[in-house]
Order: structure tokens, then sequence, then C-alpha cells
DNA sequence: AAATCCGACAACCGCATCGGA
DNA sequence: TTCCGATGCGGTTGTCGGATT
């Protein structure tokens, strides 16, 4: 091929590339190119994307094609807000996974990864930044876990039990959970510093590295005795519950079972709250529960339960040095279990205070 | 009432992977 | 084995509507 002919036919390639780019459409879809597609898929089925693209008189690529009917045009897509089970679904499941949407999404039915996607950085990331911390970092993974999943849990009873009182069906019950006692790693009175205990990870079920999951770093070091003491643990600081991100009864059902697996057991979030240990505990009136998530912040949250600066600050000066952060999911949960009273996240609160109080050298750096 | 800000969500882009020729 | 098109995935951007100033 001669360097001339080459180049035209280059030239020619670039004004067809251009002519089509000039065709192709971008932006919203119209309800014209919404019924088209349907249509189209209607009669010809899924897939095979570039062909739509051709033959369906759409002018739009078949990335476009595909995206518009998997995120919004596809029949069994759920619209509206996310379930207050959908979010600690995807609390969970991106403790495990990191950010691979599209695994979380194939556990919420009718959910897209994108709006996943979407749910974890306006809402989620939100609450990191409020906090000036990282969402990966240990302190958030520590308050998403000690305080907006039991939060969750609260309102998933809150609302089965508004359901029972107008009469709706009986729920069906929970599956049997095995006490945490019998789950390796997990036995209350063995508080594992190993970083997440004998979890059945399979070779692609860790998060990536350095993109979350809640695993936390191995921490040899046991829970400071001056924080664990009955005498030193601040009175004022209310209950605080804490369960791994590989809960017992996923262990129990298997490496991936997951809330939605278990079926029944998201249908009684009281039994489900009371075998995760997390009954009984003072969480706070219904509506500053509601307020975690939705109107409030996890900040604010922290704001409204830490009783005080000054009890926490005496806490912290009065000799704890520094608190212990979760030391590994296993201890974790041994510390829920078997009620040592250090708990996991009194950094958070002591952190929390000191950033109220203005030392922003306590706190763990902005982002 | 207008301007601005902000949150939510739809859509796009670049890259990786897969499968068939 | 290599190439190439199709598809999937995750990050990012654009747009819109409501809230706030």
């Amino acid at each position: 091929m001669s360097q001339r002919k080459g180049a035209a036919m280059a030239a020619v390639t670039s004004s067809k590339h251009e002519e089509e780019a000039m065709e192709l459409r971008r932006g919203p879809w119209t309800l014209e190119e919404d019924n088209l597609l349907m249509n189209y898929i209607a009669c010809h089925g899924e897939g095979r994307w570039n062909l739509l693209a051709r033959c369906s008189g759409l002018k739009r690529t078949g990335k476009s094609c595909r995206l518009r009917w998997l995120n919004y045009l596809k029949p069994d897509i759920k619209r509206g807000n996310l379930t207050p089970e959908e979010q600690l679904l995807i609390l969970e499941l991106h403790s495990k996974w990191g950010n691979r949407w599209s695994r979380i999404a194939q556990h919420l039915p009718g959910r897209t990864d994108n709006e996943i996607k979407n749910y974890w950085r306006t809402r989620v990331q939100k609450q990191a930044r409020q906090l000036r911390v990282d969402a990966n970092s240990a302190v958030f993974r520590d308050a998403v876990r000690c305080y907006w999943m039991p939060r969750l849990l609260e309102k998933m009873a809150a609302t089965s039990s508004a359901q029972a009182h107008h009469g709706e069906l009986p729920l069906p019950p929970p599956p049997p959970l095995l006490p945490s006692s019998h789950i390796p790693g997990m036995a209350a009175s063995s508080p594992s510093p190993v970083h997440g205990g004998s979890q059945p990870h399979d070779a692609t079920s860790s998060a990536p590295a350095g993109s979350g999951g809640y695993g936390y770093p191995v921490d040899p070091s046991p829970p400071s005795t001056s924080t664990s003491g009955s005498a030193s643990t601040p009175a004022a600081l209310p209950p605080v519950p804490c369960f791994s991100s590989e809960l017992s009864w996923v262990d129990q059902y298997g490496p991936y079972a997951s809330y939605a697996d278990l079926g029944g057991a998201f249908d009684d979030p009281a039994a489900l709250a009371g075998s995760l240990g997390l009954d009984g505990l003072d969480l706070g009136p219904a509506d500053d529960c509601d307020a975690v998530y939705s109107d409030s912040t996890l900040l604010d949250y922290l704001n409204s339960t830490c009783a005080g600066g000054g009890t926490m600050m005496a806490a912290v000066g009065g000799g704890s040095g520094h608190a212990n952060s979760c030391g590994g999911g296993a201890a974790m949960v041994g510390s829920v279990y078997a009620s040592p009273p250090w708990r996991a996240t009194d950094e958070l609160y002591y952190q929390a205070a000191a950033w109220k109080l203005g030392d922003h050298h306590q706190w763990g750096g902005g982002i």
C-alpha cells in the first residue's frame, strides 16, 4: 500500500469516524429511544449489543444500549430507596469484597452495580468525609461496623414490628444460629487478635489490597488494660455493639452465604439482632437510630452519644493513653460475646471528642 | 425571586477479560 | 498463538432537581 493511498484511506477512515461520531447520540435517553431498545430486546433478546445498536435504529453505541438496559429498562430493576436490609447487605459485602460492585449487586436482586456504587459514594463516603477519615480506614470501618450496622438492624426491627402491628402475616423464624463460642476463632473465651480469624475466604473473596474490606491488620497487642478494666471505662459511654463483618452465621452457611441467602433471617431482624448479641443493648431512641443513616450523619450521632468531651478526654488523659482500635474481627467479636468492657471503637469516641475540642492532631488526618 | 450549592443518579470512558476466528 | 471484536467492570463526569442563601 503506497503512502499516498494509505493517507487517503486514513482520511476516509477518519472522516467516517467523524461522521459516525457526529451521528451518535449521547446524553439522556428519550422515551422513543427507550421504546426502540425495549422493542428490539423483546424481539431479539439481550446481548450482541453492537449488532443491536446498528440494527435497532438507535444512534447509540452498543455500550450505551447495554448500560441503559441493564441499569434502567430491564423489567426486574427495583426502583426506590435502598431498604435498611439492602444497606446492611451492601456494608457487609463491601467489607468482604471491596469495590466489587457487580459482585455485590448479584446479591441484591433488582439492584444494579451502578446503583450500589452510587450509594456507596454518596452516602457512605459522605460519612467518611464528614468524619475526616478515609472511607477505607480502620477507624471508619469500625464506625460502620459498630454504629451504622447495628442501627440498620434496629431500623429493620422497627420496620418489622410496625408491619406486625399492622396485622401482616407472621414472619418466618430465622435460621438456627450457632452461638459464637461454636465458631472457630470467635470463641468468647479467646479474644484472638488474629486478623480475620479462620474465615473461609476463597482465593477471590478477599478485598483488593488498599481498596477496603473491613479486615484489620494483625494487632498482637491485647486490649489495653487501661481501657479494658471496668474501672477505667467511662461510664458515660453507651454500650457499643460490635460484630465482625464475618458473621458467625455467614460462616455457618458457607463462605458466601449472605444475608439474602438466609432469607428468613432478614425477615426477623429482632431475632437476628439477638442472635448477633445485639439485643438488649441500649441503642438509643428510634429517631436517633433513623438519623444515623438518613437525616443526620455518623458524626452527629457520635456527637450526640458521646456524653461529653470532658468525660472522654478524662478517659484519654487519665492514664489510658491511646485506646486500642479493633484488634481484629475475631478479637472484636470476642470482646462482644465475652463481654470484657474493652470496646473496639473507644478510639473513635476519643478521637471524635478530640476533634470536637479542636485537637485535630488526634484525628486521623484529612482526606 | 434569583443565584448558588449540593445530593442523587444516569451516563460515559478507559481498561481488562473473554471467546472465536 | 495471535488478533480482534464483544462484553463486563469500575472510576469519573454530567445533569437535574431540591434546598439553601
